[in-house]
DNA sequence: ATCATACTTAGTCATGTTGCTAACTATAGG
DNA sequence: CCTATAGTTAGCAACATGACTAAGTATGAT
């Protein structure tokens, strides 16, 4: 199942990038003002924004404008996509980790020749 | 903690890649040669190697070379920080749920005006 | 020795990403 | 009305990414 899954890699896409990471974290305190979420980064309003556009089209987060202010807040179940891919990686990985086990451990062993 | 971390960065940017995460899902069920993980993706070699830099910079891969073979496997712990990372952001995210929770809302309601 | 196989390296190309500045729009306050 | 504030848009520069071809190296098979 999920192939080929575009909503996996706007999402892992959009938290490859640290600043974004970062605005993450910061808007699970409570939600921020464009402006808020800037200011920490040290970071220029209109590349802060286009963060914000990735954050946004990748589901994360969700924005309103009311008046001239924007406030942006995450979306907590946007993560699920990748929590439920994780969990099948890792039943499959499990599932073949006997048979593996000593080939990766000649494999690491060999990669560090 | 982790304000700034490269491993995640490389790990959800390899992660970010749809052919990257076939041949992860690939590799899940055994361990093979370069060849026979371009074969299905309809890519050329390089361009598959380049990919398979990629995963093995991330840690996600291991490989060693048998004769003129290489020879790639999992490295089933290396999704561990990222499963560490969503958990902390879950904990995180659902602590503050209950506040956020209108807010959210209010802007997916306004979000789709 | 010769030849096919299995990568590997080098170099190109188009596009995408991340940062910036400058200039613009829209709203709040005095 | 005027001005500061908050965001937005446009456009640029530097570098990264993902694909390719062409040519090279190393190894297994005959």
């Amino acid at each position: 199942m999920t192939k080929y899954d575009p909503e996996l890699s706007l999402l892992f896409h959009a938290l490859a990038d640290p600043t974004r990471r970062s605005i993450l974290t910061r808007l699970a305190e409570t939600p921020a003002r464009v402006t808020d979420l800037a200011d920490p980064t040290g970071l220029r309003l209109p590349t802060v924004m286009r963060h914000l556009t990735v954050l946004e089209e990748a589901g994360l987060i969700a924005t309103s404008k009311d008046g001239r202010v924007r406030t942006c807040a995450i979306v907590p179940e946007a993560l699920d996509p990748v929590r439920t891919w994780l969990d099948e990686q890792r039943a499959i990985w499990e599932a073949r980790l006997d048979r593996l086990d000593d080939y990766v451990m000649k494999l690491m062993k060999e990669r560090d020749k």
